[in-house]
DNA sequence: CGGACGGTTGACCGCTGTCAAATATTGTGG
DNA sequence: CCACAATATTTGACAGCGGTCAACCGTCCG
């Protein structure tokens, strides 16, 4: 039976327990709403790396949770190429862009072993018209997600490479921050190929960005691993560094 | 009194009537949720070119539909630099960026005299609890906005120059076609600039795309007002087009 | 062992930004 | 309505950032 299976994971893991509760859509619910939240959440499945959790063209009926682990989300254009939309943490929510449509419009591939919270998004709408603190912050994340994907697109309108790979770090190292990581030093789980896909660089042109600001000690990369050296620098040169 | 002002111009103005209420936010209500809808909108108001709907960091209370004209957004950065982030069309709904936080994070500004609904958020959002099919379209403009939004990271991240303006041509098409218009000529409402920092292109590179394009036959412009010449070739252009 | 994949480095060149200047258009005050 | 300033557009010359091509190395894994 399949709630069988669901109500000995449920045992396991619940949205009132887990660790990234004040990031993910619990934030701000009270103890009894969090528990209407978890009753509708199906299933909490891992992915192991290259594992997808859906692809471009999947019927859409859910939104999923990171509980742990990283996804990228990517399209494929007409022309066969991959473009990467976004790389995802823990809390964060992915599937939010197929809501409009019937199909999910990308592809979700984790890129390491990771933890998924998935959510139908039918039983989601209707809770959340009992619960406004959940409403708001669906909207909220929603609203969030469009933010930041304008960030992205004046990183990739007026920033040249150092600017933008600069960007890129910083934006991880808060991110990181947020979830109680060291914004110092943490692990990069996607390829350099990934990283300049989603900046618009060739993987060449990252390459050479990490020797250049390895050089300048910004920052210290041994393969996925990097060093944040001078926070004040790098993030200088994300921000308003004045390349003139 | 202010309830007086605003009876006065709702007996004008009702979305019940409103000719592009297809387009907008009460697409899919029925004729009594629509005047639920109607009784929250506050002021329906007129922009002249260049005033603004709001600013960044104006307190954030409202959305904004958008009944006639067209608007630009953009924020500033840090080194004072405008980045354009959208414009925006009859239907369209501006501010939703702004639900994350307590200020609007960017600016809206009139291209030409324009026509705006205002959409007081804490109203909506009690009222869509009570109406699921306005909750449902919250999420999908949103979710749209969303997915529109990466498809020009796409955009910027792996087209050339004329890729970009093509398509940006095709998508102004398409959008005004939805509004009952013409997809084959109108009138741009926003400067080469605009174009050139909403693509990521120099102003002197959009105009010599203007140029090379209507050489090429695949589009005429008088100043503002473009006819689309060869339609199948400009959106090979947008899409498809293998630069090889 | 060998192929696939990821990463690094060098050489080269083309697209597009920058600078400059001329012209056209719009807006404003008298 | 005109004069004039401010803004918008176009065109040319030039150079530099970053893409492309190519070669090589290291690691992983069947």
């Amino acid at each position: 039976m399949k709630l069988s299976s669901n109500s000995s994971l449920r045992s396991e893991i619940k949205c009132q327990t887990c660790s990234i509760r004040r990031l993910c859509l619990p934030v701000m619910l009270a103890d009894s709403e969090i528990e209407h939240l978890d009753n509708i959440v199906q299933r909490k499945k891992v992915l192991k790396k290259n594992e997808f959790l859906f692809h471009a063209g999947d019927q859409f009926d859910s939104i999923h949770a990171i509980r742990s682990g990283s996804l990228k989300t990517y399209t494929i254009s007409t022309d066969g190429t991959e473009q990467i939309t976004g790389f995802h943490l823990p809390g964060e929510i992915v599937g939010l862009n197929a809501i409009s449509s019937t199909q999910y419009p990308s592809f979700a591939k984790a890129l390491e072993t990771s933890m998924v919270c998935t959510i139908p998004f039918d039983k989601l709408e209707s809770l959340s018209r009992d619960i406004p603190g959940l409403q708001k912050q669906i909207f909220k994340v929603m609203s969030g997600e469009i933010r930041e994907e304008q960030e992205l697109m004046m990183l990739l309108n007026k920033k040249n490479a150092d600017e933008r790979f600069a960007a890129f770090i910083m934006n991880l190292s808060a991110r990181f921050k947020r979830r109680g990581l060291s914004d110092k030093e943490f692990q990069l789980t996607m390829t350099r190929g990934d990283i300049g896909n989603y900046l618009g660089l060739a993987v060449e042109t990252v390459s050479r960005l990490v020797t250049r600001l390895q050089k300048q000690e910004l920052i210290a990369i041994q393969d996925r691993y990097i060093q944040i050296v001078n926070q004040v620098g790098l993030s200088q040169l994300a921000g308003t560094a004045c390349h003139i």
